[in-house]
DNA sequence: CGGTAAGCTGACGGCATGACAGGACAAGTT
DNA sequence: AACTTGTCCTGTCATGCCGTCAGCTTACCG
């Protein structure tokens, strides 16, 4: 499926040419996790992975290209967070166990990939298509089948809820609360306290009531 | 208050410099809310402000540092939004109302200085104190009284209840929402439909009931 | 061993940055 | 009007990054 990996010069990279892509995109992936992004410079990059700016273009248009390239890498990734939701009981105490685990395991990713997220979330709200869909292949890696869980679990009594505007609400939240979680500790919540707290709004916001004590 | 304003060389600016300065601040904002941050360029808000980058750099340090000019503006500004929530009733219909006008005033604030706003998020999440303070100044001038509010409302009958947890989810929440109010449009949810689901995720949160029909 | 394609870089023109010195200008003084 | 003073702007320059190209080196294959 995936053609063949090409230089911007159109030739064929072999193994040799995509280590060094490879060992690129890691040095870039360092750079955004230690400098502003707009301070990110090819020639550093080059630098760090022990080779020429030349080389780097090569390979990627620009930084924004290699940027996208780690993205979309990154959005795979996210396929696994399906799993937080999918076949998950949302009833009594087992469903706030769910709702527990679905904040842990959102805020492990987000953090692990909180550089990348970040230019992701930038591009994505100064309107670039490419970062918006990839943001929204993670957030829907989330929010669909957490929109199908409201509506097995509230549709049926309440048919005004919809179902996408909250899981769409939700997973915003836990987004924003993974990028932004040194606001809330201004605000005096301990991380510790902040992932309960998550798990509450989303156990009351999938079934619409309060969790069992 | 404000001491005089000043050149990077020391020197006082007088009304003309003044003048000068205020174009320039007005064309980065003009450039920030038509291209992505990482490509606005010092020379181009020269030349679109009639002047020479050396211009520039006698008022600013750098790009930023203007940033960070418009930025604090914008949050001073920002302490009118106190007035969404102070002093307003949470109790039945009319809590309701409170929570709906406060949503319609956040996210109009959100949008009217979207640009600027882009650019703190990031600076903020990027771990850069200075524009991290500002965003917290304008999320405080909603999540203070918000906070408040919650304990008002709630920590009477509950005191496990963290009202800055929940303002602050809340707060976060409506932020992440304005800056990013195209997913929810690709989520089949229309802005119309955003506003009234918002308000009642902030009127839960703050009161804890469903609310009046 | 020679051919072919991949892989890399030095070098270059172009543009942005940031600093400085000096010219233009406004306003008051003599 | 000529002069003075301090503000304001820009031409110019050294520096550094961008993005491209020609050409050299390396690896593979018949």
């Amino acid at each position: 499926m995936t053609g063949q990996v090409r230089t911007v010069d159109g030739r064929v990279a072999g193994r040799r040419g995509q280590e060094t892509r490879q060992k690129l995109l890691d040095c870039l992936r360092e750079m955004l996790s230690t400098s502003p992004y707009r301070d990110v410079k090819v020639i550093d990059v080059a630098r760090m992975a022990g080779t020429s700016p030349a080389t780097f273009y090569q390979y990627f248009p620009d930084v924004e290209g290699a940027v996208l390239e780690i993205a979309e890498e990154m959005a795979e990734d996210s396929g696994g967070l399906k799993e937080l939701v999918d076949g998950k009981s949302w009833a009594g105490k087992t469903g706030f166990t769910t709702s527990e685990e679905l904040v842990d395991g959102f805020l492990a990713f987000w953090r692990k990939n909180d550089a990348i997220l970040r230019v992701v979330t930038l591009g994505a709200a100064e309107g670039d298509k490419r970062f918006f869909k990839i943001r929204m292949k993670v957030l829907n890696s989330v929010a669909a089948p957490l929109a199908e869980a409201v509506r097995n679990t509230q549709g049926k009594t309440d048919k005004t809820v919809d179902g996408s505007a909250i899981a769409g609400s939700l997973v915003t939240l836990l987004a924003a609360a993974a990028e932004h979680s040194k606001a809330f500790t201004s605000w005096g919540v301990k991380v510790k306290d902040l992932k309960p707290n998550l798990a509450l709004q989303v156990y009351l916001g999938v079934t619409g009531k309060k969790p069992p004590k």
